[in-house]
DNA sequence: TCCGAATATGGAAGGGTTTCCACAAGGAGC
DNA sequence: GCTCCTTGTGGAAACCCTTCCATATTCGGA
């Protein structure tokens, strides 16, 4: 494109240099530049001209030193490899790359050392304007540290008193999937995907179950009332599949997973017990998982991925100025019914 | 764990501020807190505990300011919802965690305008200590740019002339796994997921054609290969899947994909088909994906994870002024035998 | 014609660290 | 007893930018 520094000087140059090359004054050249404060449009055209010419780029920590500002928004995320936290993560990148805001990506489960070395160590260095933190769990502590902070803040995931959050309503969902189940005509009905007892609670796993033990009392189902524990991972839901469904007396004749990543490893493993899906299963989950589809899964969608760009703009209209945004906003959800759930028949 | 800032003073001090309160200078403060020069033991002591006391975190902008450093590696990636990028992603990270540096992410598909903004913009501002791009393809500009960075630098994936590389060989790796099904007596094996025509061809899967392709050349079966275009996806190997083994005649015995993804998709298909794994058709991968095991599939472990960790790790040695790292470093592969590939039954 | 506001520019003061340099004191080696 | 090196500390420069303040010019309106 432009032309590029020439890379035989070894000394970069600095603001300075270019305000040299153009004739005038470093302030003059920085209003120039940053684009604040009055310049004369043939004064901006000549400072810019010089600084393409040196490969002038500002160095950002003085500028931020002086600014406040660092132009980059951190994200906690407990890990990268599931899909909807890797999908909300590409949503805030697109949103952040146009602004010219870097993503500082923080990885660690709740409730561990590295969440501790976290909050003591990485955000107190507050080299972040805004911070987008994803499945928080709702600890005191950590949320009057995030408050702490002093920058605009989006939880997503879990709604926290204090935080502005953005989310699905999860007893809600737990409800409608479990009353979906419940319409066709499905009174064993089976929730997979509880926490298990050795990892740390889930909240938004726990609304879920929430929603399904409310929907089954409502229908006077409470006594068939049945939670079988899985991580949230395709590989967790097949196992625990398998085991559930292998006795076939004691078989549910409807499987509500805690997600979409459940519900496909419970598929699976029904498939290769032999039992078909949805004649003889039916499973819904929750997420709109990539694979949903494929898999013709019956769940309610939740976009991550825009999640985590709403987020994002969220935070920076925060620093445009905007209200500080506390409170919850609801992310749009939607149930998409496909083949994988289906009247119940004797 | 120790004292907190007195949050109700609404000044953040600085380290004048822990000097003045450990009553030495300020340069004495700088280095018994850093660690660098000599400082007696119990001043060292003392600044500390003021420090502690004062909630005192320096400002790593006027840190980096005047030191050149930091403390942040930039991880660059076509995506992160593919778990190989995911998986590398987290590697990474458990490797600067304890090393108190930032991840700094960016995503942006090579040959995007996204790409270009990266490049322009974001790198430009030299925010970074060490760079990690992962699934670079092969143009010589963008390497000499990275390289004009002067920063440490390791590419995963593809092995660029001038530039750290760690990665696999792919090419060996597509010969053994065609190889593989060779032995088994097959000898109608075709590769599955090729560069779709609409897509900017993955240098990793060009090479893995290529040893597919001298795999079956040195077999005699030159006029059997036969190479299917899919992206990289589950979705995507899926699809094609589906249309090449529709037609039960020019169905193959065997199919070499060009990833786990790829070959999970197939034995989904192959399963909603009706063809039975491997007895009607063997499946073969790489990667080492989360879900292999759970699928039978055969396939070539990479340990992606480990890449990150070993990238980062290299970088920060680097850093500690460890030589340069240049040329190619052969991450660890295994040939992970399971049930989705059998011998060849007339 | 005059005055105030808007525009345009330069000088210099920060912003918060680290590090260079100078200096002092104590111990080892001769 | 003298020198040299190691240890310990303080003063001040340097890092590179943005912005405040002061000054100069131009322009529109009364």
């Amino acid at each position: 494109m432009s032309a590029r520094a020439d890379r035989t000087e070894n000394t970069v140059s600095g603001i300075a240099d270019v305000a040299r090359a153009a004739g005038v004054s470093q302030s003059t050249a920085s209003r120039a530049l940053t684009g604040r404060g009055y310049v004369a449009p043939t004064t901006r055209e000549r400072v810019r001209h010089a600084a393409d010419t040196l490969g002038y780029v500002a160095s950002t920590n003085a500028a931020s030193l002086v600014t406040g500002r660092n132009r980059a928004i951190a994200v906690v995320v407990p890990r990268v490899t599931r899909w909807y936290f890797a999908s909300i993560l590409e949503g805030a990148e697109r949103a952040l790359l146009p602004h010219g805001y870097d993503l500082t990506l923080y990885v660690a489960e709740p409730h561990t050392r590295d969440r501790e070395t976290l909050y003591g160590h990485f955000l107190a260095r507050k080299r972040f304007d805004g911070l987008i933190a994803v499945a928080l769990e709702p600890d005191d502590e950590e949320v009057s540290r995030l408050v702490g902070f002093g920058k605009p803040t989006v939880c997503i995931g879990n709604d926290l008193e204090g935080l502005a959050t953005l989310g699905i309503d999860n007893a809600a969902i737990g409800w409608m999937i479990t009353q979906h189940m419940i319409e066709l005509g499905h009174t064993d009905i089976a929730f997979l995907g509880a926490t298990p007892p050795e990892e740390a609670a889930v909240l938004d796993v726990e609304d879920r179950v929430r929603g399904y033990r409310d929907a089954m009392a409502e229908s006077g189902l409470a006594s068939q009332v049945r939670t079988w524990a899985a991580s949230l991972t395709v590989t967790a839901g097949y196992a625990a599949a398998a085991s559930l469904l292998a006795d076939r007396r004691s078989r549910p004749s409807a499987i509500v997973a805690a997600c979409d990543e459940v519900a496909i490893g419970t598929i699976i493993a029904a498939r290769r017990l032999g039992i078909a899906v949805p004649s003889q299963l039916s499973v819904i989950g929750v997420d709109g998982h990539d694979y949903a589809e494929m898999f013709a899964l019956t769940t309610v969608e939740q976009h991550p991925q825009q999640q985590g760009e709403h987020a994002a703009l969220a935070i920076l209209g925060m620093l445009e100025g905007g209200p500080p945004d506390q409170g919850r906003t609801e992310a749009s959800t939607r149930l998409v019914v496909r083949a994988s759930t289906a009247a119940f028949t004797g």
